[in-house]
Formats: structure tokens, sequence, C-alpha cells
DNA sequence: CGATGCGTTGATCGGTATCAAGGGGGGTGG
DNA sequence: CCACCCCCCTTGATACCGATCAACGCATCG
């Protein structure tokens, strides 16, 4: 499941991909701020804020709960603000690979390989890319030797600290690659 | 103040400026996300975690208080997330005014003309731009006949209509003067 | 007076979008 | 079974926006 915002034009941002368990939408706040949509079949459970705000106000456990969800949404979207804002493309998909990893892993999942939760233009929307720059940046990470794309909705990351460091800026994904062929 | 995220080679994103009564930090998480830095004088209240976590769970009032700040700064990174993904810079120009001066109002203060929280070198790390983009496209704007920009911190807001189209990418900044020189 | 910080403007460069074309796989219907 | 289509991925050529580089004006301050 995703959620986004639209511009009148078309332009899209995907501001998350929800997995099971988590909070879809905002509490305590009047009007939507953003569409869903499922990706996949999805099973959702449906609470009014009336009901919400009314549980809450007797359950400081509930209140805690959604703290904390809301808390780690926030975190995750000041990352992508830093992404969006600051990162180039081949930094963005190093990014969004070891965020899936590490997601998987909270999760309790496998963090190697990752498994994409959408098609290459979703992904693209996500990091504020278009899909040919995204499939651009994932052929040179693959030529470098970082990470591989297995049945086209999985990577498999080879060498996750170098990964690591281009997710961070520290290092071009070509570098090497180009560096060594004279 | 403001908070920003940096990355090691020194490329900076703000992510949010505070004003008075402003939540500064995350609760109930162990790590830092991200920096702090006054622009001006600032007067802080302290809390510690620990306190906070003692009271709140005897106070759900408190809890309803925290949710809401978070809330609402989740609601503007999300905002900000489709600007810097999606927006060109114009538009991020235009709908950084916009927010200035829409917070104005909710804090009882004058929305126009609006004071920038900081000079343009700070507006434009947190709109993911640089210090010239941001100029050449306050330039634009008051060529455009849009918004002016008042002695150097503050901006007067003439056609907010079209500073909301051109914020919502339904308009160029450009369209009207450029067309209408021949 | 020079030094410094900030805003402004122009020239050029580069990264990503855009445009275009083709390939592969899965589904559907003949 | 095959032909066809559609969606998605991939790749290359080109365009364009914003970054970078450079220079200057202006105000403030020591």
């Amino acid at each position: 499941m995703e959620a986004y915002k639209s511009l009148a034009d078309g332009r899209r941002q995907i501001v998350s991909f929800f997995y099971p368990g988590d909070m879809v939408g905002l509490p305590y706040v009047d009007a939507h701020r953003y569409s869903a949509c499922a990706l996949d079949h999805a099973l959702l459970w449906r609470v009014s804020r009336h009901e919400l705000e009314l549980r809450a106000l007797a359950d400081c456990g509930l209140q805690s709960w959604i703290i904390n969800n809301i808390t780690r949404s926030l975190m995750a979207s000041l990352d992508s603000l830093l992404a969006l804002g600051r990162k180039a493309a081949d930094e963005r998909v190093a990014h969004f690979i070891l965020e899936l990893s590490r997601g998987a892993a909270e999760r309790g999942l496998c963090d190697n390989p990752v498994i994409l939760p959408a098609n290459q233009v979703h992904i693209a929307d996500y990091l504020g890319l278009t899909n040919q720059t995204v499939c651009k940046a994932l052929g040179r990470l693959r030529r470098a030797g970082i990470c591989r794309l297995m049945r086209s909705n999985r990577i498999w990351i080879s060498d996750r600290s170098r990964l690591e460091k281009i997710a961070e800026g520290n290092q071009k994904a070509s570098g090497a690659w180009k560096g060594s062929r004279g």
C-alpha cells in the first residue's frame, strides 16, 4: 500500500509505503492530507476518528502506540526530505534499498535480498525521479558490483558498506569501475 | 530556530523552522534525528525524555498535545516532500511564501507581508535549492507582479491567487510578463 | 578605510527529464 | 499452439533546469 500526494497536472510524490500492521492516516486531523492506494491485496481495519479519540481519552497505552507510529512516520519523512532535497539519483536509490533492508529486518524478515514494494515507476515517484533515472542508477550500482536485480522485484545487496557510503554521499557509484578501466 | 540534517560533505537540508511555542525534538526516540540551531535569541524549556514519559503515562492531555505537535510536523513534512520531490524552483518558492503566510495567520500574526525566518542561504537549504536559484525565482515572482521583497527580510504578497496557482503547479511565474512584451 | 556577510546577476556546466525506440514476459484470444 | 497486446524494464540521444563559478553592489562593522 502506498500513500501519495499529487499536483493537478499529474505529478505525484509517494510519501510512504505501508506494510502489515502499519497505521494509515493521521489521527486528530480533520482533512485527508494524502491519498492512498493498495499495491496488492490489502486487509484494512477501519477505525473512525471519533471512536479513536474516545478510546484514546481513556487509554494512555493506545496514545503511546499512536505516538510511536506517527513518530516513526515523521523520522522516515525527515530522512526522505534530506534525500529529495540534497541527494543525487544514485544516492537516493542506494538510500532506498538500505531503507527497505532495514525495514525488513525490523519486521523480522529477510534483509537480503530486499523485496521491492512496487514497480520502478512507483519507486521513481517515491524518490522524486523518473523510472528511466532509477533504472540507470540501478544499472550503475550493478556494474559497480554493489547490488543486483533478481527476478525483477528483489535486490541482492553484494556490498552493503559501499552501498551505505553511496547513500550517505561519500562515494560515487561509478567511481570504482570508471577509474579501474585504464 | 531551525532543524536540519546534513551529509558528510556539507550538503544540508533544513527540515523545519521553529517558532515560539513549538516542540523541538522527538519524544520516545532514543537518538537525535536532526540537528538544531538558533537563528536568533531563543528561550528553550528543556524537558528530559524520562520526565516527559513519566508525566505522559498519567496525563492523557499531555499525550494529546504531543500527538498534535508531531502530527503537525508530519503534515508539514509531507507537503515538503511533494515540494522537494516534484516542484520546480518557482513553485517551491511560491509554496514557501504561502506556507509562511498561513503559519503567521495561524499564530495570529500578520499574514502579509510575510516575515522571512532566515536569510536566503537558509531558505535555499530548506527548499533544496541554492541561494542563487532562490534569488532568481524571487526576481521572477517580482517581475510578474506577484510579490515584492521589502527590507530584505519580509515579502509583500500582491497577488495571492496567482501565487497559489504557481505553488500548485498550475501556472508559470514568467507566463504573464514574458508573453506580454511583444 | 578595508573586511565581511548577504543579495544580485550573468555565463557556463552538468545531471536529470524528456523523447524515442526496442526487448521481455505474461495474459488473452484466435 | 501461436499471434497479439500490454505492461514494465532498458537503453540511447537530446533538451533544459538548476548548480556552479565568477563578479559585483551594498550595508554593516571594526
